[in-house]
RNA sequence: GGCGCUAUCGUCUAGGGGUUAGGACGGAAGAUUCUCAAUCUUCAAACCCGGGUUCGAUUCCCGGUAGCGCUACCA
């Protein structure tokens, strides 16, 4: 490919300010992103605010807030409500052209006539056929009207164009409405300011859901009455819940949202790669990938045509059910995959922020014991709790007993474990000798001499390794908890 | 209703006229370990239905069904 079409390369993704970023949004950012710079193109971000009344500074806010996350950038940035000239201008001229005429019927609320052959709404009747003079005088006269593009009629006209994921489309002229351009408030519709946007940005290629698939006949058809070149489209599936239905806040809640993903500690890395493997594949088996290596991988091709189920528990019993397994999975492998220190730096703010008092030495040596054992940043806060805490919160004492005893070996065990670790150096391989001589004294096993001292300490028996939980936790600690598991079992 | 798009394990997907239909997540079982994880091994699990075309269709064509989208002076 010779270098200056792929400096020409443009895309964009143009949300609009209407409600927080979608995960749904933010894959098709993702995959304009990808595109971009898989090709050297540029990243174009479009804030598409035409509708004034939905428009909040909470949505534009989310939407900044969650892109800022993602961490990927963008080259160039528009409001589309700056460019307003521009959008009735090119209306303008497609009206000179007669391709468009005024409606004046007034803005309806409830069912409209259906002048199609089918039952189907076409257009208004008695304004397509209004003379230029007389459409003119009524304008001049304040009369209140929407531009409508006049899409030709009866002629069998076919309107088509190729899409990069669906192939060949085609549809008749005559299945399709005419669709406003301009409102009688004199503001563009979507489909104008958005054509005339990427006409005038030079976007070369348009890549968003398939939702806008229908649509796209319209859109050419406004690329074409403005004399322009139809861009190269690629739509996206969509991406749904368990049930089939569009994900939506209302049925589906938070899982929707950039920000619920981000808050439990997903890393963007691993959230873009979950994304990206919903409705494209690299084709060889590869699932956890760098952004880098989506950057290489990534072409339309890749791209499938049927919906992705985000495959989350619509009531979820757990914390986790939220979330789709593949992307926790994905979570986790991104976590381990983290240099220690940058894991530690990224749990240390989780941690202070739920007001715990730690170094970040101490988290640094905390993370090697847990980052094989959390699949969420958040997990820090069960996996690693009793590092944090003052004092253990309660917990069964029966949980002291080992496997095949009873009380009594759990308190001979936590008794003999107190003299031994008093006089033991704390680091691993001390702690290991010491403690196994220790059981094998008392004809214990391993496993029994660990458990009732693990769970002194850490309040539970699931936990890290055992030496290396006590040298964190240092002999002090350590010997104030098995000191209140004797007390609890007296 | 009209128009359009889609259909491979529970989920994400690979594949493609002749394959033991591949991988991953999740599930089950086992190995390993001081518990839990991680890791490793094994297992169960799919071509929506009906017609064609063909020596042979899961793959190509048509129809059906289902799901989804569009059908606004929302985007």
């Amino acid at each position: 490919m010779p270098l200056y079409s792929k400096v020409m390369l443009r895309v964009r993704f143009a949300p609009s300010p209407t409600g927080f970023l979608h995960v749904g949004s933010a894959r098709t950012f993702i995959f304009n992103w990808l595109y971009a710079r898989h090709n050297g193109g540029t990243m174009v971000l479009r804030l598409d605010d035409t509708d004034v009344e939905r428009n909040t500074d909470a949505s534009v806010n989310s939407i900044f807030g969650g892109l800022r996350w993602l961490n990927l950038g963008w080259d160039e940035e528009y409001k589309q409500s700056e460019r307003l000239a521009l959008h009735r201008q090119i209306a303008d001229a497609i009206f000179q052209k007669d391709l468009a005429y005024r409606d004046f019927t007034p803005a309806h609320t409830g069912d409209t006539e259906k002048s199609g052959a089918n039952q189907t709404w076409l257009f208004n009747p008695g304004m397509r056929e209004l003379s230029r003079a007389e459409s003119d005088r009524r304008a001049a006269a304040g009369e209140s009207f929407a531009l409508r593009f006049r899409v030709p009629r009866g002629r069998n006209e076919q309107v088509r164009f190729t899409d990069a994921v669906y192939g060949e489309q085609v549809k008749l002229a005559d299945d399709i409405e005419d669709f406003a351009l301009l409102r009688s408030d004199g503001m563009p519709t979507y489909h104008l300011a958005s054509c005339a946007d990427d006409i005038d940005l030079r976007i070369s290629h348009i890549i968003r859901g398939q939702d806008h698939l229908s649509n796209t006949y319209k859109h050419a058809l406004i690329f074409e009455g403005a004399a322009a070149k139809i861009p190269q489209f690629a739509h996206l599936p969509l991406l749904v819940a368990p049930d089939g239905s569009k994900l939506s806040k209302r049925r589906h809640g938070p899982v929707v949202s950039v920000t619920t993903y981000r808050d439990a500690g997903f890393l963007p890395e691993a959230f873009i790669n979950f994304l990206c493997l919903l409705g494209w594949s690299p084709k060889d088996n590869r699932e956890k990938m760098t952004r880098h290596e989506l950057i290489e991988a990534f072409s339309l091709e890749g791209i499938n045509r049927a919906n992705a189920v985000v495959n989350f528990k619509e009531p979820a019993a757990t914390p986790d059910e939220t979330f789709d397994p593949k992307a926790l999975w994905l979570n986790a492998e991104h976590i381990r995959a983290l240099p220690v220190s940058e894991l530690s730096a990224q749990l240390l703010p989780v941690v202070r922020a739920t007001g715990f008092q730690v170094t970040s030495e101490k988290m640094d040596a905390i993370t090697p014991l847990i980052r094989e054992r959390i699949k969420l940043l958040r997990d820090v806060l069960t996996a690693a709790d009793f590092f944090f805490v003052e004092k253990l919160p309660p917990y069964d004492p029966a949980e002291l007993i080992p496997q095949k005893g009873d009380a009594a070996m759990a308190l001979k065990v936590l008794k003999r474990a107190k003299e031994v670790l008093a006089q033991t150096e704390f680091s691993h391989d001390p702690l290991d000798h010491a403690l196994r001589a220790a059981a094998q004294e008392m004809g214990l096993k391993a496993g029994q001499m660990f458990q009732p001292i693990r769970v002194a300490v850490c309040g539970r028996k699931n936990a890290p390794p055992l030496f290396e939980t006590l040298q964190v936790l240092g002999r002090d600690t350590t010997l104030a908890r098995i000191d209140q598991a004797i007390e609890k079992l007296n």
